[in-house]
RNA sequence: GGGGAUGUAGCUCAGGUGGGAGAGCGCAGCCUUCGCAAGGCUGAGGUCACGGGUUCGAAUCCCGUCAUCUCCA
């Protein structure tokens, strides 16, 4: 039975979709959340906000077959431009992962509607009091040559007396993708939800960061394209972009505190509450660690499950830090040991009827947590010592405070929390020096940002950007054919731009109207072939798609020449092309193997398909055994034999899913997708081009596998004609080594045993049979010392083929020898002069043999050093051993 | 993308200022014991990550590469 509370609130999920159905009754197409990873944006970090996956159809790149759209969005902000990881905890609203409602108009309504959809959505759905709600309106910019938003205010006042509609600044209401392109002001709608809710300033009003004056949702409204110059040009079809957060809103409605106190939350902090023996609300540092753990549990949980693994780089660091900082704060709880897969599974049952999809993951996400806390405390563990010891030194030295330098390579070096170092030094009796820490930390901000030369990745360029928006999506026809007749509506000439037409031995890049020409995407290379026009011959190298599905052919015009608006036929390379198909086939087979040897938890993580191999990258913890790559190659080789036959159908995406079919984190797909399905083995959404019977591969070998990142493996494969091909080159290998081993290929392991252990053999037998002849040579050495005074001293030249032989000698004298004696070797190595100087402990004091023999090493040219008993030196010149030696003795002579 | 740290025996790690590669655990053999644990003795096991350079001489100093950890962006 639901409690009384119950039945009147509202949850979440029911404002969800409530949201959606509203804006789907008024001609919306419901589109569901892009993942956490945005496709290629190479700006963003994360997808932090509703309208990411429709940033190209605002610029006009892309067209969909929609022009308006609702969504609920998961988003991330953490490590990018939006960065609220450090707020989490300490307020009631920020958050790392959040959802954001929203509905967004691609040049069809405009201001009116967007404020009518708004103001009825709250009031009559949401329940929300009229007499409570403000609204914003940009005041206007004199920098832009703006005036105040006089259309968005006389909108507002049908509903909204004079004195609840504000003029709000240009840094709050006014909205810009980027320094240049769509922009525009933005109106606010705010609530009050009354003084108990106040900073209790009496400045306190709409805008002020605290609580009372809550804004809901921003309505953005893109009405101008800024120029490179600055200046602000009206958009001839302006567009709708708005946002509100869902755990805002639902904290609103359902008259809590905070996001932390929502229906989506309960569940979370019950289950961090039964773990660490403490409850929400019990004291406010406590209250601070479990909305900490809760929000970060979330963002982990979906971070993980939309692809992405803890790493030291990027999002990986991200996720990264975000796990570590929940572990940071599940210690304060006194959670010492691995807890936040726990949390995280009841994040997965709280979002349940939105995201299915992560408790079907579950064994996966829980895994990857669970392992990144052991390894979290591995490093604690290590950092404890290290900064145990330094203390201890800190201590003998009599300092009282840990320096700044020291806080700082513990946390940079080590990744060693400062907050624990913090506690451990005050619970010792030191204090801390966190300015010098800041300031170091500062330096290094400093540093990096400095070296910072733009993200490395390539943003699409003008060119191109103009192509998009003015061609229709290129019709790509290879499924059914590799040849075809199509006409040139665009050439690019290298480094100069668009061109109508190219002439003989340019590098060029040909647009059609449609081709057979496959377009890299999903990891499969684009298509080789040529291309022959009336006048002239390109050779196509490659080919590559732009983002709204303009195939880009490049190439060299081989012979005459190419003009825009020729009719032209295109065929394609079809052998390398059976051959890129024969490995894409192979790479949906291997998948589905790798699954069926290793676990549920193997998931594609990259891939490359191209006509001379395939490359796989998978998340799996540990390096494949022998056995398992057997295994593997075994049953792929299987399936392949089988005969199955590959069928390829078109369906709905909800439809495909349904049926069970992997989709994969990083691509987005449309409406309709094409289902790629080996009965019984695999079915995979996929655009690329396969076999149409698995036995056309032929067969199938891994050539390597090794580790990508941590947790991701490697495997490298060959098919058809190119695992022929490889088999041979192996072979060949083989039988090279036989010939030289003078046996045969499958004798090689046991006659290189054989060889090393000869090897191994002669080689003690060397060593030994040195030894011998060398206690021969010392005995009539060792014989008859020189006297110099009441000091003896073995001064001679003998000949080795090793300088460690003079060590020998020399351990040979320290036994023999125990004072009173000085040893002087010296020999010939390799064309330079070797010295040795040995002394008995007793005459260190008045002989030391590493200043003897620097003295003796000016004679051979050369330098020398060592121990007080025992230094080496050498140098070019051989031939005068004998005046060293003489030296020696002259130096000996002196000393008495 | 920019820093810092680490890479030495099967494992965990020592090796101030360049001058003979070490310890503990583990392993093998022997001794002690009815047997086991423990103990004693003996022994095997190393391209000091890789590639250059400086030097008479490099595990050690310098440069580069790779891998792992870590911080910043």
């Amino acid at each position: 039975m639901r409690g009384i509370q119950e039945k009147v609130m509202k949850t979440a999920s029911e404002i969800r979709s409530e949201f959606l159905n509203y804006f789907k009754e008024h001609g919306h197409t419901v589109v569901k959340s892009s993942s956490l990873i945005p496709r290629d944006d190479p700006t963003l970090l994360f997808t932090n906000a509703g309208m990411v996956q429709f940033k190209r159809c605002f610029l006009g790149e892309e067209k969909r077959g929609y022009v308006r759209a609702t969504s609920s969005q998961k988003c991330m902000r953490a490590g990018g431009k939006h960065n609220d990881l450090e707020n989490v905890g300490y307020t009631a609203r920020h958050h790392t992962f959040f959802e954001m409602l929203g509905n967004f108009s691609f040049g069809d309504y405009f201001k009116k509607e967007a404020i009518d959809f708004a103001w009825e959505f709250l009031t009559k759905h949401m329940g929300l009091p009229v007499d409570k709600l403000y609204a914003t309106i940009h005041e206007g910019d004199r920098d832009m040559n703006l005036g105040p938003d006089e259309e968005a205010r006389e909108l507002w006042a049908r509903y909204l007396p004079e004195d609840r509609i504000l003029e709000f600044s240009t840094k709050d209401n006014f909205w810009a993708m980027g320094d240049t392109g769509p922009c525009g002001p933005c109106s606010e709608i705010i609530i009050d939800q009354g003084p108990e809710f106040g900073c209790g300033s009496p400045d306190c009003r709409p805008g002020c960061d605290c609580d009372r004056y809550l804004e809901l949702w921003n309505l953005v409204f893109m009405q101008f394209n800024r120029r490179e110059d600055g200046s602000l040009e009206p958009l001839p079809k302006p567009s709708i972009d708005t946002g509100m957060g869902l755990e805002r809103i639902a904290a609103v409605v359902q008259g809590v505190r905070s996001n932390y106190d929502i229906d989506l939350f309960v569940p979370i902090m019950d289950r961090i509450g039964e773990l660490s023996g403490h409850h929400y609300g019990e004291k406010p540092e406590i209250d601070v660690s479990m909305k900490v753990i809760a929000d970060h549990s979330r963002a982990a949980a979906f971070l993980i499950g939309d692809g992405v693994l803890p790493g030291n780089e990027g999002r990986g660091y991200v996720l990264r830090r975000v796990i570590r900082r929940a572990l940071r704060h599940g210690r304060f709880l006194g959670l010492n040991e691995p807890f936040l897969y726990d949390v995280a599974v009841a994040v997965m049952e709280a979002m349940r009827d939105a995201y299915p999809e992560l408790l079907e993951n579950r064994k996966y996400i829980t895994e990857i947590i669970r392992h990144e806390e052991e390894r979290f405390n591995e490093t604690l563990d290590f950092g404890l010592k290290l900064l145990n010891q330094e203390i201890e030194r800190l201590k003998e030295s009599g300092a009282k405070e840990i320096p700044g330098d020291l806080i700082f390579k513990l946390y940079d070096t080590y990744g060693f929390p400062v907050d624990i170092v913090t506690d451990m030094a005050r619970n010792m009796g030191f204090t801390v020096d966190l300015d010098g820490y800041e300031q170091r930390m500062a330096q290094q901000k400093e540093q990096s940002r400095k070296h910072w030369k733009g993200s490395g990745e390539r943003e699409l360029h003008d060119v191109y950007r103009e192509l998009v928006a003015e061609l229709e999506p290129t019709e790509f026809l290879g499924y059914k054919t590799l040849q075809a007749e199509s006409r040139v509506v665009a050439l690019v000439k290298k480094d100069v731009g668009r061109v109508s037409e190219i002439l003989e031995g340019e590098e060029v890049e040909v647009i059609t109207a449609d081709t057979p020409f496959y377009g890299e995407s999903g990891g499969q290379v684009g298509d080789r072939g040529v291309i022959i026009g009336p006048s002239g011959r390109v050779e196509v190298v490659d080919t590559q798609r732009l983002p709204g599905d303009v195939f880009v052919h490049i190439g060299k015009v081989v012979e005459g020449k190419v003009r825009v608006g020729e009719v032209v036929k295109l065929a394609v390379d079809e052998e390398a092309r059976r051959a890129t198909a024969r490995h894409h086939t192979a790479t949906h087979i291997l998948h589905s193997v790798l699954r069926r040897v290793l676990g549920e938890h193997v998931k594609q993580s990259g891939s490359l398909v191209a006509p001379d191999r395939l490359r796989f990258d998978f998340s799996h913890f540990k390096a494949l055994t022998r056995e398992e790559l057997h295994k593997i190659e075994d049953l792929v080789n299987e399936e392949i034999w089988n005969g199955r036959s590959v069928r390829v159908t078109q369906m709905a995406f909800d439809e495909a899913i349904k049926s069970g079919a992997i989709a994969l984190f990083e691509e987005k797909y449309g409406d309709v997708v094409r289902l790629v399905e080996i009965p019984g083995l695999s079915k995979e959404l996929c655009g690329g081009t396969h076999v149409s019977n698995t036995a056309d591969i032929g067969v199938f070998f891994i050539v390597q596998e090794s580790s990508v990142a941590g947790g991701v493996r490697r495997i490298e494969a060959v098919a058809g004609k190119k695992a022929l091909e490889w088999v041979r080159s192996q072979r060949l290998v083989l039988q090279e080594s036989a010939q030289m081993l003078k046996t045969q290929p499958n004798m090689i392991p046991e006659r290189i045993r054989k060889i090393l252990d000869r090897e191994r053999a002669l080689e003690k037998e060397i060593e030994s049979l040195q030894h011998t002849v060398m206690a021969f040579k010392f005995r009539s050495i060792f014989e008859s010392p020189e006297q110099y005074g009441d000091i003896s001293a073995i001064i001679a030249k003998v000949s080795v083929d090793n300088p460690k032989t003079l060590l020998e000698m020399y351990d040979k004298f320290k036994e023999q020898f125990k004072e009173n004696t000085v040893l002087v070797l010296a020999s010939e190595h390799k064309g330079k002069a070797l010295l040795l100087v040995g002394v008995t402990k007793d005459l260190t004091g008045k002989l030391h043999a590493g200043k003897l023999v620097g003295r003796l090493a000016e004679v051979i040219g050369g330098r020398g050093g060592g121990r007080p008993d025992m230094a080496q030196a050498g140098g070019p010149y051989a031939d005068r051993i004998d005046s060293a030696l003489e030296k020696a003795r002259g130096f000996l002579r002196e000393l008495q």
